[in-house]
DNA sequence: ATTCGGCTCATACTTTAGGGTGATTTTTAA
DNA sequence: TTAAAAATCACCCTAAAGTATGAGCCGAAT
């Protein structure tokens, strides 16, 4: 059934056919063809068949797709690393995953457990990384962090 | 100039037209157009206008644009606050902007200062705050908020 | 081989943050 | 106007964060 909807238009294209041939016999019943008439009949007939097949035409063309790139406002996930301000700082690897893990709003002891090191080592870690920041706080750290692209 | 262009395929149409109908009162000179050979020839016709008509529409036709939007992530320096968050999590204009100096890495002395309010009365908001949010600390609340576009 | 930076850990101490409870005063909305 | 919500503040106590200092270990570079 999904295949009589699809050609459809065909099927109504060849029916016309049908009843064109059968309407061109009768008029060749009906009239004798004289040669003045010729040019006109052939001629009604190319505009029909003409418009016919436009018609054809356009029921089967597949409507092209357009990619049309719309602009919208996405929470960039993508994050690149400012390494320059990394290297300036001296920020060491280890000292940007605590960093990391600080941003995520883990406390000293989560950090420590998650990196399998004392709770003493992310603190001496946590006092370098405020230092190479100049701030105080780990809030205040997480803060310029992100501005200055050392984390997401 | 563009206009001819433009119309390229409507000439060549009209040309092929003139030079078929030169064709058939050549074809009809040649031979004499006995009656069983009508169809045949007036079949061909058809067929032949009817492709002529397809040729003409798909090249006339206008192309069915189907817009597909595409997500182009830009990165988005404007923030909208979600006001539906900070109702349904039932934060407080005042908490708000605690939460907003929080995220700067102010302590809460400082809040309380920025805001000539008593330092137990930020506590209390901060208590407030991580109880809605259901975090712990204020690092924790300052992830979530961004999260959540409370804050920028 | 030795120096140096990075990572580790410890101890001691201070400061800040956070939890719990209770209370007063505005402000807002029914 | 009156009840509810928001904002204010206090006191006490504990937990977490931060500071200062010293030290051992290891790998890479000189």
């Amino acid at each position: 059934m999904v295949l009589l909807a699809r050609y459809r238009s065909v099927l109504i294209y060849g029916f016309s056919l049908a009843v064109l041939l059968l309407l061109m016999k009768w008029l060749e019943w009906r009239f004798i063809i004289t040669d003045y008439a010729f040019e006109i009949y052939a001629g009604a007939l190319a505009i029909l068949f003409t418009l016919l097949g436009i018609w054809l035409a356009v029921k089967l063309t597949n409507p092209k797709t357009v990619v049309i790139e719309k602009q919208v406002p996405v929470k960039s996930t993508d994050f690149i690393l400012d390494e320059v301000q990394l290297a300036r700082l001296g920020i060491s690897k280890r000292e940007l995953e605590v960093l990391q893990l600080m941003a995520q709003g883990l406390s000293n002891q989560n950090i420590a457990d998650r990196l399998f090191v004392s709770l003493n080592t992310i603190k001496t870690h946590s006092s370098k990384i405020f230092e190479k920041l100049e701030v105080q706080r780990r809030t205040q750290a997480v803060d310029k962090a992100k501005n200055l692209n050392l984390i997401p």
